[in-house]
DNA sequence: GGATGTGAATGTCTTCACAGCT
DNA sequence: AGCTGTGAAGACATTCACATCC
């Protein structure tokens, strides 16, 4: 198969959720044109990225938004619910917990870790916070797919390194750190001081 | 002045984090390997970045840890601090104003805004949820050169039109939307369910 | 007619490799 | 010897443009 690249992947999710609010209107057909209007693309650039997947679209027509929708889902592997834990139940960590809009995007939350005593045993909307010590056994019991790291830059690379030996192959960081992860895992990164010093950059050189 | 990348931003953003731990162990010298190690990229990368904005390293030596710290901050425009709004007190919004982790990096959080009365008056760390109306003229006011959006997907595109309106020239977004802005706004988003969906896909594909 | 799918052309970013300082 | 700075080469991504098909 050939190498998709990360941002061919994010335009897909971008799709997906164009497709979506389509599909709710009740529109049957969407032209890559309009796909690529709402993403802030080109049309060609939308053609390119499906087609690497296979050929959707019915000439002279556009694409079918229902058909597409359920590619770009089977593509990015969302047939299926994944099973996502939290690890950091401070205010980030508690923020991501009660996020409804995972649930409905087929993310299900099955468990969150905190160290702190205080945190243990609070519950959040069906959730309730468990010991670090409970966090290997918990993770393998409950198939978890995907770790979400919101504890301090400190303690992040001690706590990825514990999901991946608990056998999860996905992880989405919060914590300001650049995280070692052995090949097989794949690590995102969600930088908030990163993307501020990103517009700083913006605004002392006059760029849009 | 030449283009660079945002890419070649968001690694000048990690040299300067790896820089400020070097110093913080008292490191003189770093050479463009030992960036390159930290960040996962290589060092004819690093000088590559660096050379964009001129020659700080010596030959031989490597680059003066302090030095480089200051070019780089004088880089991404962080020699003076920054005046940032939060608009949205809800869980996301409230962790992002008491992450005191941007005063630190030069980052002040001047306000923060909401609609629903109930949020209107709590305080968090020395800043009180303003309302909905004050958000113009607090703007203004305060000078607020970035926003971060941090409210539903239905309401930013509305939020981001009024804080462009009132001068702010520099916005991260937070919601699950593509919003637009006018030319000479700089906009970032950060999209959680994007990056979920990224992994997912990595998942599937057995990436790493 | 109208929009897709795709080789070819172009543009951008990364890596190579080596001359030039220290 | 060691490490930077940088043209040149290579890899990768985007855009063009048009034949193809509904």
């Amino acid at each position: 198969m050939k190498k998709i690249s990360e941002s061919a992947v994010r335009r897909l999710s971008l799709y997906l959720r164009f497709l979506q609010e389509a599909a709710a209107t009740g529109a049957e057909t969407i032209s890559s044109g309009e796909l690529a209007r709402r993403g802030g693309t080109t049309s060609a650039q939308v053609r390119k990225d499906l087609s690497l997947f296979g050929s959707f679209g019915k000439r002279g027509m556009g694409y079918s938004v229902r058909e597409l929708l359920r590619e770009i889902r089977s593509i990015l592997g969302l047939t299926r619910p994944w099973h996502v834990a939290v690890v950091g139940a401070g205010r980030l960590g508690s923020a991501l917990s009660s996020f409804r809009d995972f649930e409905a995007r087929g993310f299900d939350i099955r468990a969150v870790f905190d160290a702190d005593p205080a945190k243990i045993g609070q519950s959040w909307g069906g959730l309730t916070v468990l010991p670090d010590e409970a966090m290997d056994r918990t993770l393998r019991e409950q198939n978890v797919d995907i770790a979400i790291v919101a504890v301090p830059a400190e303690a992040a690379q001690g706590v990825v390194d514990r999901v991946v030996a608990a056998g999860v192959r996905a992880v989405l960081n919060f914590a300001p750190a650049r995280l070692r992860v052995p090949r097989g895992v794949t690590l995102r990164n969600v930088d908030v001081t990163l993307e501020l010093e990103g517009l700083s950059f913006a605004l002392v050189n006059g760029k849009a």
